[in-house]
DNA sequence: CTCGGTTTGTTCTCGCGTTCACAAACTCCT
DNA sequence: AGGAGTTTGTGAACGCGAGAACAAACCGAG
């Protein structure tokens, strides 16, 4: 055991063991349900509360939490804003994290003037677009600006984040240019694949899919009737 | 084997055997990859090609497909107009989705200027809100209509696809009117927790939940660097 | 017709995630 | 102090999905 110890704390000294991929996307919601429990004066809660706030089994819950620490009371439950604060800090939304927006569209103008990013940490210091006609354009309180100054801004802000929101064909060359110049983590609304260097993230949403997931199954209810 | 028959058969007359829930997500990538392949000009793939186009391991490729039925030639490949005619079969794009987008804000705008709805068998009937003041607009050449008019909408043009892009207190109400004229699927934009009957399926879309994973992952990198 | 080369469809194994169930730990009341 | 009632944290069982590996099936050449 104690000679283990270094393997544990080998990653990082501040907790930081390995958290599995599915609690990580929960992480997020139980971090809303905390917030929306707090506001409505909930200063405790319990597992089966919270687990009922965020749409899970309570097990779940538990077991999710138990991979941050130990931060209930047996027999009491857990302290709202102590605990949301905890998962915060583990998923890093304490800090500030600048954004960059490229391809300032019908969706990326929607993501400019999306209020929850800001709530959450997230702030965006530029929006690009390749298409001159658009660098007049103010949205959200912001310039659109050329494609070409993404370089700069991802020096000049330390970006780590970029989103894509152009069309399909453009967003590999999107995606290569945000890679070459430093930025590690990729949301993407283009419906390609992207090719990135393992060390790089990327995450897509993909609107379509998800109709053609609920068609499927509506297309399953109807044959079965 | 013989016997066994009226078990496969038992579902449905045409295929519908269950597939699992993995797969269904990603047949409509495959769907996409087959697409792209048949446009530009390819009439046959191996499992290796249409894998690598949608970025999955081939050996999951085939499986995958092999829930559908075996639809390729061994020492050849797949047909790839012909394979991707049996997936879109089996999803339900063959046929023709009608569509409700609720709420027109930001988010609701650029969905109903979305070409990618269209092209992919979901048509939209109809866009609701709640705000007087929008009901004079036209967005993507279609009335925005008074949410009120659900009812009937639903009705004349048998609507089985919901779509929520209102505020997320409003997400709950607009969803439990939509449960109650007929809809049995909802694609969710809204921030928040449908609670819904068992046989209503909802799949919900969360930028901001994308972005904190990524925020998690990348505080890690810098933890570890 | 046979044989070598190719690619599918499927079997098998492994690991991850979910869920159950319960001991440990805490509060409150008597 | 002690016991009843609650709720957490976790060990263990289970099921599903990912990937490797291989036999079966197909093509084409000779
Ligand atoms: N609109 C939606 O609701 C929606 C939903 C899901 C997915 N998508 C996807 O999101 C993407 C954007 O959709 P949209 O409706 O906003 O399209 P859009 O055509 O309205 O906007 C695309 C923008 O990208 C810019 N652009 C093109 N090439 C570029 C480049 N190389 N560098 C920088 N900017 C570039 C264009 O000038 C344009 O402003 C598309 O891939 C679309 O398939 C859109
Ligand atoms: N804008 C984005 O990029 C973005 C991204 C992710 C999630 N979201 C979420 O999507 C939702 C919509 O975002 P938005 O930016 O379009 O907001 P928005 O305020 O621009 O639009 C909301 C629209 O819903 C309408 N509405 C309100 N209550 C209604 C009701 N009961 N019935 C019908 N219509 C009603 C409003 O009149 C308004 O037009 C929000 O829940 C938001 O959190 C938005």
């Amino acid at each position: 055991m104690e000679t283990r110890h270094a393997v544990t704390a080998r990653t990082s000294p501040e907790s930081a063991r390995d958290i599995p991929e599915a609690t990580v996307a929960r992480l997020p919601i139980y971090l809303r349900a905390l917030t929306t429990l707090s506001e409505q004066g909930t200063s405790t809660c319990s597992s089966e509360e919270l687990a009922a706030a965020a749409g899970v089994n309570s097990a779940k819950l538990r077991k999710d939490l138990s991979y941050l620490g130990s931060y209930g009371t047996r027999g009491v439950g857990y302290d709202t804003d102590y605990l949301r604060y905890q998962i915060a800090r583990e998923i890093g939304v304490t800090q500030d994290w600048p954004v960059v927006i490229v391809g300032i569209g019908n969706l990326g103008q929607a993501l400019a003037n999306y209020s929850g990013f800001r709530s959450r940490g997230f702030r965006v210091v530029a929006l690009l677009d390749a298409d001159p006609a658009r660098h007049e354009e103010v949205v959200a309180g912001i310039d659109v600006r050329p494609f070409d100054h993404l370089e700069q801004i991802v020096r000049d802000h330390a970006v780590a984040i970029g989103v894509i929101a152009t069309p399909a064909l453009a967003a590999q060359d999107v995606a290569d240019r945000m890679v070459a110049c430093g930025i590690t983590s990729i949301l993407n609304f283009a419906p390609t694949v992207l090719n990135v260097p393992d060390q790089v993230d990327v995450r897509k949403v993909d609107l379509s899919i998800e109709l053609q997931i609920l068609a499927y199954h509506e297309q399953r209810k109807a044959a079965s009737a």
